[in-house]
DNA sequence: AGATACTTGACTATTTTAGTCGGATTTATA
DNA sequence: TATAAATCCGACTAAAATAGTCAAGTATCT
């Protein structure tokens, strides 16, 4: 199991954005320089961002990007779901009560996975944008 | 993230294993067919699982794997350390406090991450063979 | 001897990842 | 109004990872 670059990057520029106040409009020029991530490929990731309704773009010149919402509402599962990196454990989703792994029987590790699932999204689900920006660790 | 079929497939041949005694061998053929996954695949896996020491394989007409240990003492993480499918989510390991991603601070989501990993270890690390076999929810 | 099963290592097709590239559109400002 | 700075959009691609397959060998039981 491992995180894909996307997912690492989108949570990063959120971040730095966040840092920035969300009066002013972000870079993704900006970002790019601060977090040493390609203009091209933040352009790609903040694109799905959009769709998701987790940032505003403002174009033209000292255009950018703000947050759409406050950091605290804000999860990490927002933002892994917008660009399409939330955690899969399973393939059989559609029909998770006939077939397994092409048997008929529900496969025996079934509800292991779904545990495990709902292991790691809820730790996305506590965290928000605005716990890894004020490094304080509020919670514990 | 997402969990890959050898992780997957490991842990449901192992606990098809345990389910059938620790006394007789369970050959790669049997497992292939309950569980239907290919034997050619299946013996990657078992090779490591072999290095590894989870396993104990015995040779021949009527062999095939037996557990090394007892289920209880065989634990998620240890499968998944044997067939290097470990939780990775960040690159850099070896100079954690030299450079990430190529800045010479440390980025602004290096802790996250290393909490993240943290907790799905200790789901891994708290889930053994036994649990999964037998279906009683032990905990809680 | 023959069948069964593990052992080993190389090979391969497909998919995913991690970007790159080109061109278009929008907008602030000089 | 021209220009520069930005977002927007879609196609493209090299490299790596995934998910196996294949072939040939060795050990062991009957």
């Amino acid at each position: 199991m491992k995180l894909t670059s996307k997912g690492r990057y989108a949570v990063m520029a959120l971040v730095d954005i966040a840092k920035f106040d969300n009066i002013n409009p972000v870079s993704l020029r900006d970002i790019s320089l601060r977090q040493g991530i390609s203009v091209d490929f933040l352009e790609q990731i903040f694109s799905k961002l959009k769709k998701s309704e987790i940032v505003k773009s403002i174009r033209g010149t000292q255009g950018g990007y703000i947050l759409r919402k406050k950091p605290s509402e804000i999860k990490l599962n927002n933002i892994f779901d917008a660009i399409d990196e939330s955690v899969k454990t399973v393939q059989c989703k559609k029909e998770s009560k006939k077939s397994c792994n092409g048997k008929s029987s529900k496969c025996v590790t079934h509800d292991l996975w779904n545990e495990l699932e709902t292991h790691i999204n809820s730790f996305f689900e506590q965290k928000s944008l605005e716990d890894l920006v004020s490094k304080k660790e509020s919670r514990i």
